[in-house]
DNA sequence: ATATATTGTTTTGTGTACAAAACGAAAATA
DNA sequence: TATTTTCGTTTTGTACACAAAACAATATAT
């Protein structure tokens, strides 16, 4: 009866249409993608090939694949020889991806003005519906994670797949700047004023939108960013006083 | 005295800090890119593992890593069980791509001016200068090169990493474009302008150099994309041109 | 004659094997 | 005691092998 330690299950794929990859690939990405973001797996964190293959139930060729993926999307960090590690922003990073976020967000949002729907405002509406819910028991994950759709959702209704595409890159960046930067309760102190962008848009106001946005990123940021600095220095200050002590003689 | 066909020359590597991958690796990317990017590949053109593999002297493993990153990039298009070809952008791509550019590089332009240095504008202007000498004796295939490499590194000079990286995918992208759908001589007609930005952005006058940056880049998007379709038409007609010769009984 | 089935070849997908590099702990040295 | 060296273990890099899928060309059937 002894059975190999079951591996992860990777869920049922249904439309496999434009993926490069097998669905199996797919499958694993998204879990790897969903545990890095969802701050599940702390920045640092060692990501060896044998341990990820066993638990998915793969051999290390398929996992190299994923882990490749995510390096390029910067969410992992592959060093030569040494492997793979979910990725630690610095501070220089959480900037440019904050700065590009508002140059992108901000530009777009001409294109997303043109093209809203009643349907598709909707769509976004719920979202920030599901976004206060989240919010209002405390969910702090789930809400972090639909104000992230919420940016995404909005930019792909320019239907401009590139741009959209970079933005949802940036936008999963953003979650481990949270993680690595955040303050502990960083975006649910300021409930989320979602709505208010739509209500432009609606009226069909490009320019009162951009203003809207400019603002909300650089709020977003400042709640994140400016708690920075903690990463080398803990090794850096652990050094140092060890030198002070036994400079002082103890010991 | 028979000895297997050698395989390409990678040249020498010098700096290998912040490669993903092994210095081969990167070696045979660069050239595979180059390649692609330069239209010594014609779009659709197939890429098969094996005769990579041999030409490049490793075996498959490397060339798949190699195929997969060029993938992510849309510089080649891999289906499942079917191996990978130089991509070939849509019609709707190609205008996500330069709607894109135009945000983006408009966008950046505000922090290119406020960090914008006599030196940096000088090693711009060493580039146009360089664009205006191919052009001058007629390398078409230089000049676009150079084009490129103009507006990733006035990019690069925001010091923004994830906008230029960005940026330079979506200029590679647009050599693709441009070798599918461009007229002949697109790129070299209408000589380089590159000198009127940077004169805007010496006089610290952003706004100027953003509107000048939108009518540049609709410019070079008309003499481009405007000449489009022809990629699934061929098959299309061809076959409807069989079928109408057949209905009137001719072969 | 067109369309369908079949079979042999090529090419991709994925697991495994082995060499090289990095890591960690104990032993040697200052 | 602190530093360096050495050696065994772990982990990564790369080649290779085999199965499955796609492709191409011929044969078969309608």
């Amino acid at each position: 009866m002894s059975r190999k330690r079951s591996s992860i299950d990777l869920g049922s794929m249904q439309s496999e249409e434009g993926m490069s990859g097998s669905g199996r690939d797919e499958a694993i990405y998204r879990n790897l993608y969903a545990a890095i973001v969802e701050n599940h797996l702390e920045p640092g964190t060692k990501l060896p090939e044998d341990t990820l293959a066993e638990a998915f139930g793969v051999s290390r060729t398929s996992i190299r694949k994923v882990l490749q993926r995510l390096a390029y999307e910067r969410l992992v960090d592959i060093r030569l020889n040494r492997g793979a590690t979910v990725a630690q922003p610095t501070v220089k990073e959480a900037r440019d991806v904050f700065a590009a976020r508002r140059i992108v967000e901000c530009g777009v949002l001409g294109q997303v003005v043109a093209k809203a729907t009643p349907a598709r405002l909707d769509a976004l509406r719920e979202i920030v519906r599901r976004e206060h819910e989240a919010e209002a028991r405390g969910d702090r994950r789930e809400s972090i994670y639909l104000s992230g759709e919420f940016h995404v959702a909005l930019a792909r209704v320019s239907e401009n797949e590139a741009i959209a595409d970079f933005l949802a890159g940036l936008v999963s960046r953003s979650s481990l700047v949270i993680a690595t930067y955040g303050a502990p309760m960083a975006g649910s102190c300021r409930h989320s004023e979602h709505d208010a962008v739509l209500d432009l848009i609606a009226a069909g106001d490009a320019e009162g939108a951009r203003t809207w946005m400019e603002r909300h990123l650089k709020d977003v940021e400042r709640t994140v960013v400016l708690v920075e600095e903690e990463p080398t220095a803990t090794d850096l200050r652990k050094i140092l006083d060890d030198v002070a002590r036994r400079h002082r003689g103890e010991r």
